[in-house]
DNA sequence: TCATCGATCAATAGATCTGTTGATCGTATG
DNA sequence: CATACGATCAACAGATCTATTGATCGATGA
């Protein structure tokens, strides 16, 4: 007795909810969404060993969120398009308005080290279009060379401390990372600003960044 | 030795994920998006025990995707928000897009009872406009009574074979019903061509008419 | 051909999820 | 107050998920 149609596509879409259904998977979707990423490095960057990560991605190929291509001995994972990205927002949206435990996390971390409201990429736009601002880019120098924002100095949070002189007499400084929220960021406009300089976030990371539409620069 | 904050937040939206991961609450999903309802009226639509469909209310609710209030003896359950909708319509579009097993039960059942393309909500508008159109909700009495499409004839499905009278000398006839994947309407369509009817399929349902902005009428 | 390295597989234990059953709670009604 | 009814709770067995371990596979390069 088979059941029936609409039971039959649900328990597909199911499969994908629960690909969504764990913090190691969205983080793994997060870090994937910078550009593709062997096994072994994207293990590295999520603290995983290699065969559960390996699992994990194939629960996420599964379900259609990522697919792969074996380039020599590494097997390089993505995801399989920018809709995959619309639905995490739409995920992070329900999350951020209906979930207070989200909100409050929100507010005891995120917005204790930014409370300032976020740049849009519009206003990036015009802003970089005057020349006033400088864009810093604070993820791994991997990352960087991957892709991204036109013009983005790339000084990996790491190392900020160090190479502060690099930025310290831009007139404002507008930081990003991986996405909403990434830690990143957060950590060094709380830092900049400290110094004294002028910092601000932008809004979303690299990948909502390209979604949009928006140009971005390889190497 | 606390986990990272992003990690914290993933585990949150992990939460609604797995409220995602199963066929029957996403079921469950459909039927609130056509109004709320009682624990108990809802598991009848869904062929659910009391019990298991109170203990899955209980999940989507922890989820932030549905929201209860008490009316006398009985708890209505109803969808937080549209966002709760738009994040469905993001879950089916990559399963659409990505998934081989899905585009599969689509072609085997949902074409075969229906190959024409659907009818667009700008396209029925216009047409209604001119009054070529008799627009049919093929849902149960109930729900066309919580709402429906401003002057639209309903014959639930089961009835629709003793009531042809009401509508064969329609034009065109537009059928509807819950969602892209509630088979009423497919299976309405399916009956009216075979006996000579002009009839095509309102390619989403009410809630997804209704989120768009455009009006509904109720009684 | 062999050694190496990245990735996958197989087996496992512990945790979580699912649906059933019967008891219990809260509200309305006789 | 007693009863009825809708909803929830508690406990349980069977299924599924998660992370670990060690073995295996596949491609590369000496």
């Amino acid at each position: 007795m088979s059941t029936s149609p609409k039971l039959k596509l649900y328990e597909e879409f199911a499969l994908i909810g629960r690909a969504l259904g764990n913090a190691h998977r969205l983080d793994m979707l997060e870090h994937l969404a910078q550009g593709e990423k062997g096994v072994d490095a994207l293990a590295a960057k999520t603290g995983l060993s290699t065969a559960n990560t390996s699992q994990h991605l194939q629960q996420l190929k599964r379900a259609g969120l990522v697919d792969s291509r074996r380039d020599g001995k590494f097997v390089l994972y993505r995801l399989t398009d920018d809709n995959v990205l619309a639905l995490m927002a739409a995920l992070f949206g329900v999350g951020e308005r209906n979930l207070a435990s989200v909100n409050k996390v929100l507010r005891d971390y995120f917005q204790a080290r930014d409370s300032m409201e976020p740049v849009t990429h519009d206003e990036l736009l015009a802003r970089t279009r005057d020349g006033l601002v400088t864009v810093l880019d604070v993820r791994p120098a991997d990352e960087y060379a991957a892709e991204h924002l036109p013009g983005a100095v790339n000084i990996p949070l790491d190392e900020l401390e160090n190479r502060l002189s690099e930025i310290e007499d831009a007139p404002e400084v507008v930081a990003y990372c991986r996405g909403p929220y990434c830690v990143l960021s957060f950590e060094a406009v709380s830092a900049l600003r400290k110094r004294g300089i002028n910092a601000r976030r932008l809004k979303s990371g690299l990948p909502e960044w390209r979604a949009a539409g928006l140009p971005v620069e390889t190497g």
